[in-house]
DNA sequence: AGACGGCACTAGAGCGCTCTAGTGCATCGT
DNA sequence: ACGATGCACTAGAGCGCTCTAGTGCCGTCT
């Protein structure tokens, strides 16, 4: 039952309220107070290590409850020397970076690590985003998302470990997570092969990001099954109009039997293009996308499409960070150290917009 | 010219990088020690308030970039009392929360606040996401997206002052910053009426937050528009899937001459269908969206639609705050002093989905 | 000349926490 | 009976910073 505590009023409280309605939260010392044991043993008990019988345990974190006790995060990572926090910066507008971001959150809370995000925006430079994880003294760091300039980076490395994620890094200065873009090409050709396309044409990202490795991904594995003269490769790009310029190229020049484009979005707008053309899908033509989003698993669309995993990316990425956080435990950086890029496996999603070619051509 | 400070060799500096590469980040003392001066002077220049002579300023702010000195953010917030921070609970997954909280960071920043993203993901609860909030010690704390349980806002706003935005809270506890959506279907009738249209149909968007309001607006502005007789409303959805159904249903039981939707994705499953089915837009029928997201703004798209400017509201949100952090610049909250729910007018985006209708009707 | 105001600067006390080095006390082996 | 061991608990320093209350020192007013 709740009691009051103070002169002030206990509020009516849901389960257990701070019954000092406002003024200052509660610190270390209160609950230390009145639950008559020091400051540290309450520390103890808080923290929830070894040292404190069963009986003060209780009582303690009784007290705490009572109190609306929260421990203040600031405080806490000042005094522990190290912060038990991993800083991400992020763009605020990919919803391939929100899953990993996610999963970040996941993995890290799992392991005991605190997650601050650091979002890169139009009027928040990856530099200013980088300078703010500095200055909560992150322990290491995620950069997914749009890529921080090589310069800030290598300054960053140099601090904390690094781990970047989804896009190889233009340097070898941090780990990087990501997938590896030619295997998901590959997987895309091989399934349009086995249901034996030959004419098969990749609507690239331009210069958009990774664009590249997708692009020579297609060109090897259309190689590899000997299907070199036969594979087209015709500018895209990374969005929906992208796509549909594409598409209206694509009929004007001569369509493809099948076309595996840079991105899902890409896709939508190849896809809606080809609908107003006149193009049936997967009929005339297959159409394979790349990224598993949102837009791939709609039932009016059930498009095929590359899926890379981000919480699996996000995961791998936390147990490496943490990984060479425990191997030197104290402030030290092993500069020396080799960083490694850790591939993780796409894997191929076989939805509505791919079927068996009509006429082997 | 970079000179070597310590006994590591100074790494090659681009500008002014850290001439201790490693270790310990540098602190306030050891820039004290090194330009000659008291703690307590350097953190008066690096905070840039007044009380020191204008050489020493120079001096200290040359040695502390020859360190590479950054604040510690986490000592300062603790040591100064009042956090300056502003913490923000957001869905990961929207693209108009994103552009709110781009519009956070911007206005924050310009008034001296700094920011805290805690997101909100499948893993991990509104509750959690408000709870790092506290832990961070913010001074205040904005909320968008996908709103905390009524409890939880409660309990939030008798310690911080608090701002929803985007959606009205289901409680009066806290300030509301958001887009009368009434108004805005308003709009969108008002302009539909003004082409010829009569029979307005409004793809709801089912059990979607906001949807009621949205539905509601649409009948008020038929009614005032003496159309209440042609209104009619079919149920929709927040995505394309529900979009695409909902244009099946139209196609199915009889045309109006204009479609206006719950928001921008369902008008993309909506438009694509009505291709698929051979209904030209906006020939034999008019289509606005809500929200002028990225995707209404492509060019094989160009939709009409309502357009809630997310960086003004974000604006507006940071304004109201900072407005009652002033008011009270101790820790004491006026909980009695009435909430207020600010109101940013949307307005309408033509663009090519909409135009006269062809036989009046 | 003495009092005074203002400016540049410093000493030192905390902010709320963690952590090391204890203290006291019961239990145990010999 | 003795010290040794282990457990529950505490004192106090200190993390990196800010901020109050000074200390000197110079110029100015009477």
């Amino acid at each position: 039952m709740p009691t009051a505590v103070n002169e002030t009023d206990a509020v009516t409280s849901e389960h257990s309220e701070p019954a000092v309605p406002a003024s200052r939260p509660p610190t270390l010392q209160d609950v230390a107070d009145r639950a008559g044991f020091s400051r540290a043993l309450v520390s103890i008990v808080i923290r929830g290590v070894p040292g404190a019988s069963e009986t003060t345990r209780q009582r303690v974190l009784e007290v705490a409850d009572q109190l609306g006790y929260r421990p203040d995060g600031r405080a806490r990572l000042l005094a522990a020397g190290r912060s038990k926090l991993i800083g991400v910066t992020l763009g605020l507008d990919n919803p391939f970076h929100s899953d990993v971001a996610a999963g970040i959150y996941q993995a890290a809370e799992a392991s005991g690590y605190q997650v601050v995000l650091s979002a890169v925006t139009a009027s928040r430079t990856a530099q200013q985003a980088v300078e703010t994880l500095l200055d909560y003294r992150c322990e290491a760091a995620v950069l997914v998302g749009p890529l921080v300039p090589v310069a800030s980076l290598l300054a960053l490395t140099e601090r904390l470990p690094v781990v970047v994620v989804g896009q190889s890094a233009r340097s070898r200065a941090a780990d990087v997570v990501r997938v590896p873009a030619a295997v998901g090409l590959g997987l895309a050709v091989d399934h349009l092969v086995s249901l034996g396309h030959r004419r098969i044409t990749h609507v690239d990202g331009g210069r958009a990001p990774g664009a590249v490795e997708r692009r020579t991904g297609f060109t090897s594995a259309m190689r590899r099954h000997g299907l070199a003269g036969t594979a087209t490769i015709v500018r895209g790009g990374g969005d929906e109009e992208a796509g549909a310029a594409a598409a209206r190229e694509l009929v004007d020049g001569g369509l493809p039997t099948a076309v595996i484009t840079y991105n899902d979005a890409c896709a939508v707008g190849l896809l809606d293009m080809f609908v107003r053309l006149g193009v049936t899908v997967p009929g005339d033509v297959s159409v394979v996308g790349y990224d598993d989003s949102k837009v791939a698993r709609l039932s009016y669309l059930r498009l095929t499409t590359v899926s890379q995993d981000g919480r699996r990316l996000a995961a791998v990425a936390v147990e490496r960070l943490i990984e060479r956080l425990d191997r030197q435990p104290d402030g030290r950086r092993a500069t020396s150290e080799l960083k490694r890029e850790v591939l993780v496996p796409p894997r191929l999603v076989v939805r509505a917009t791919t079927a068996a070619v009509r006429q082997p051509g």
